[in-house]
DNA sequence: CTGTTAGCGCTTTCAT
DNA sequence: ATGAAAGCGCTAACAG
């Protein structure tokens, strides 16, 4: 009994002993050195001697010596972190912008914090009032859907957190943001239909009041009007967040009497929902339905028939948007000069939509 | 100049009232109690009477009080953050895992540091030291494919810091998996190619040593020898992470005289090079060549033709692996039983891919 | 039921 | 060139 009591503090002390954080003390004791000395040495004061910094450098590379991030923290009141707010995640368009936003992040030695919204209005603020205290130096953000008010990122602004809006940013609120040329790149989209024939185009998008749903709509409707042919409400299809609803909503728009001839969707789900409605219906792409969508789908060109579309730079808008923000965290640019950064997306046929 | 100095100070000062972050401290001063009596009434403690946890609750919401999560990190040692490792985001699988993972997290309150790789053993290595001290409660990690040795996730155990590998696990390491039935599903899908004639199936994977390849490897090899079919080390093809020397890998082995008639791509992206490299070499899918391969493309079936598919529960992985996770960073269960989760993949047969 | 105080690990000012 | 000590905001043990 008593030797297995014992086994079991030895065991216990041997996890202890493993689970040692290595901290200043610890390394300041093995030194023989003070803490303030080391925490110097460490950051190469003038005020420690050439020999003393090599010795506790090599020291510290020994043990592992990694600093607590939250003392750290706390004291410097700096998270060495920014975050991430996006809508969703397995999405073509915002994984890429993620992977832009980490490169970025890496090469400064931040860590990076994401959240999804799921296109929830509550969730995004309640995610955004998680970050007033300080856990992050600079939130990156994509709006959701819904956002009705952006009190909430005004507040955050007020604490002294540089915000940067990447695609979907507010209208009504001083900011930096990175964007593409929504407008006229669905100037583009509308006309490219037109050039094929259409002349009944439907317009798909998620969220009506998005910034990039209402410039891609300008642009859709001043290429109406420079080829003639009269806006028609009915041609907005507003859809949602979710597929199946969204098929049906679909079906229900090409099983009209006077069916669309063109889908300019303005989201890369909504193009994807139109190809299995129109095989749903035996509708053939492209002979009696021509598709544009924004997407980033890799395999665009490989679908059954290929999907022409307007390819945002992703992976550039990430980048971007992270470096403007290091740089506003940086200068504590705040209540200065707001930025706007809009970038180029590009229009890639495949032959297979058109003809 | 002394105006504008005036007004200079004014204009700090007002930032200042801004970013004043609001602590336990104003808090107290604001309430006329102690800093501690306002601490255990956010935490509900029965020390408090009701009509004080009122007030405080109630001032605590007017001034959208968020207690710093340094300070409280350094205190209780906890992190409320969990890390994920993965190679790459850009990919449909890791973006559904990362889904899954946040909604758990969520769920939790806790907060989510993404890292990524991108396959490359030092990144790993430096991206798992830097968790060493703390900055998380626990970390899910899928390995790079060119991890040589675990011993920074051995030395991140024993600090203490509790470790779930997901998909792509390390084999000589005590260790929490979460993994699918990769030898089954890859002994199913094997035996399909040959169901559906094929005599000559060659085995894309990008890293040979990883444990996934591995485990596919042998259901390739199992379902080969249960049709009697001999086993040619000359068609496992080892690819790479880069896209275009991946072309130039399955341009040679598509022209080599006698050509496989199947590919099974134990990765998705593999699946896809190939695609565009058959319309090249103008080889007819699926008449002269059928593929199959682990992917989670939502579009897989849209594809021309559409790629028969073993599909990974990535979602439900993700999810798994968190609550696996957080059940251990609970129970504090360390040096105790390893959990090893196995999830179902499922075949999905999109019918012009055979015959 | 409420208040006082020590201390988490680090940085930084000041003293030596 | 090195060390002592205060304090970042919070929690928890202890005192009253």
């Amino acid at each position: 009994m008593f030797y297995y009591l014992h086994y079991c503090f030895l065991f216990i002390e041997l996890i202890f002993s493993f689970m040692s954080e290595i901290n200043l003390k610890k390394l300041s004791e093995e030194l023989g050195l003070s803490i303030s000395s080391v925490s110097k040495a460490l950051h190469d004061s003038y005020e420690i001697s050439t020999e003393t910094k090599k010795r506790v450098l090599a020291m510290a590379e020994k043990l592992n010596y990694q600093p607590n991030p939250f003392a750290r923290g706390l004291r410097k009141n700096k998270s060495n972190t920014i975050a991430v707010v996006i809508p969703e995640i397995a999405n073509n368009f915002f994984s890429l912008v993620i992977d832009g936003i980490q490169l970025v992040a890496q090469q400064k030695e931040y860590h990076v914090l994401t959240y999804l919204t799921h296109e929830d209005y509550i969730n995004e603020v309640s995610t955004i009032n998680h970050l007033q205290c300080g856990r992050v130096d600079g939130v990156l953000i994509s709006l959701c859907g819904e956002t009705a008010s952006v009190d909430h990122l005004i507040n955050l602004q007020h604490t002294g957190v540089p915000i940067i809006f990447f695609d979907r940013i507010p209208e009504t609120m001083e900011c930096s943001t990175v964007t593409t040329d929504d407008y006229e790149s669905s100037f583009k989209a509308t006309e490219h239909l037109m050039l094929a024939g259409c002349k009944k185009i439907a317009f798909l998008c998620v969220s009506r009041f998005l910034s990039i749903t209402q410039k891609r709509m300008l642009g859709y409707q001043a290429a109406l009007q420079k080829y003639k042919i009269a806006f028609d409400p009915k041609l907005i299809i507003q859809c949602n967040n979710d597929n199946i609803s969204n098929q049906a909503i679909l079906k229900k728009l090409l099983s009209r009497k006077v069916r669309p001839d063109g889908i300019f969707a303005s989201v890369e789900k909504l193009a994807i929902s139109t190809y299995y409605v129109c095989n749903d219906l035996k509708i053939k792409i492209p002979q009696q339905l021509k598709i544009i969508s924004f997407s980033n789908l890799r395999t665009a060109s490989l679908l059954s028939p290929s999907l022409t579309t307007i390819t945002q730079p992703a992976f550039e808008i990430g980048k971007e948007s992270a470096e403007l923000l290091f740089r506003m965290i940086k200068k504590k640019n705040l209540g200065g000069y707001m930025n706007k950064i809009v970038l180029q997306s590009s229009l890639i046929e495949r032959n297979s939509t058109v003809k």
